[in-house]
DNA sequence: CTTGTTTATAGTCACACCGACTATTAAGGG
DNA sequence: CCCTTAATAGTCGGTGTGACTATAAACAAG
């Protein structure tokens, strides 16, 4: 940090890579978009773009969310800076260095086409072929970051709609975890964990397909699960 | 990510900025250095530098770690991408997006003066007036971070030495966290994890300070805590 | 040498939480 | 009308943890 100019520092493009997650019919779901063009052409990739000069990764990755999914209003969204991807050889052009963000979305947006991409769609995750570049290891991260933070805040909710069912909670946690869990169980916790979520007064249920009605909640104030709700131990050592 | 040449694309600096704590008589130290040069001349600001055309920010961080320590061998060290920093306005010269690291050290090798910087120095933290740049910010993710990790890994070991007491220790999440462990309660809990910590076969006892003798331990292979050591809740929202 | 202080270590007890289960209620589909 | 599905209520036992007491082994001060 002393001498800026001791040595000629190489200049650097930096761009934001975006992991988008959302739950389509019980399954993880990511966007993507097709690559038309070398390298990659016709693979699959994480939408992003280039940062401007008058922004923020932050700012960029909210930009290229809006512009991707074709949302109005992202404000609300969940976007989480993941970790900055910077091996040299990662864009086979010239030297790339990418900031990931993760995003997650309640209700998926149908899949559309709007911004410079050629076309974007939801693509279940895992199960989208090998991606361009390292998106492959980005997604993944995402999605091991995400399965983490299910167990220590209230992050599920972000996969929700503004009114949800614990059914609806529950799924969240069953398909990133890829686990079952004891829906009695898993009521108690919630329930149990102030903050976390608060009725809806009009005590409206949900009667849509089978099964007894269930009672309505919304996101209540807390961020942070005191104490946590840890995944069933897998066996094996984790990361 | 499609069109590379559909509008210039400013290049910027890409630097790595390290937030290197260690434990020092009972305290949390970070690494500083004295800045020579205007922005913030005679500031404290974090050990860092640019990243060269040929390595990852990660290589850059370990090298710079290196240097900056003066340590010859830092392939043990925990080293651990923190975030991205990419304000516009966060280095009035000029447009620098920084990856900041955490890196942690179990003994506090003397002050030194390695590499480029003016000096450098262990400051104890916080304490150490304001830092140049946004790196007040950075050290308190550092710690914050750090402060995380303590709960659901076996982070805790990378401040202690090879060898290590079961009290020193425990002083290092009472250090970070700021709060006073119940000693049979957070012996029992150590030990109770398995691959936490094992002991060591020679039975040697370190017999340094006051007290009863205490026995030796080594890291054991596990990185992760199932369940987690919460911290005491503090009252008040969490992050 | 004795006493007090400090730290390590052993152990107890009660409570909270959690996993595993059973039971009941309320919907929809053959 | 019965079967399936899902929500909700409740029970039971084990584990983990917070609070606490007790003992042991060192050093310091008198």
């Amino acid at each position: 940090m002393q001498g800026y100019d001791k040595y000629a520092h190489e200049p650097f493009a930096v761009t934001v890579d975006l992991a988008v997650l959302t739950l389509r019919a019980g399954a993880l779901h990511a966007l993507l978009v097709e690559r038309g063009q070398e390298p990659y052409a016709g693979r699959w990739a994480l939408p992003g773009g280039f940062v401007r000069p008058d922004e923020s990764a932050e700012d960029a990755a909210r930009r290229e969310l809006a512009e991707e999914t074709g949302l109005t209003d992202v404000t609300g969204l969940h976007l989480e800076q993941l970790r900055t991807y910077s091996d040299p050889g990662r864009d086979p052009r010239m030297r790339v260095v990418s900031v990931a963000f993760a995003a997650l979305l309640p209700d998926p947006p149908e899949p559309h086409g709007g911004g410079d991409a050629a076309q974007a769609r939801w693509l279940p995750y895992p199960g989208a072929g090998p991606l361009a570049f390292d998106h492959d290891r980005i997604l993944a991260d995402a999605h091991d970051r995400v399965g983490a933070k299910l167990e220590y805040t209230c992050l599920a909710t972000a996969f929700c709609p503004p009114e949800f069912t614990l059914g609806e909670l529950r799924q969240v946690y069953e398909t990133v975890w890829g686990t079952a869990l004891d829906r009695p169980n898993f009521r108690r916790k919630v329930l149990a964990t102030p903050g976390f979520v608060e009725p809806v007064p009009g005590a409206a249920r949900l009667t849509g397909g089978r099964g007894k009605p269930a009672a309505l909640y919304r996101a209540g104030g807390a961020t942070a699960l005191h104490p946590p709700l840890l995944r069933p131990a897998t066996e094996g050592r984790p990361a």
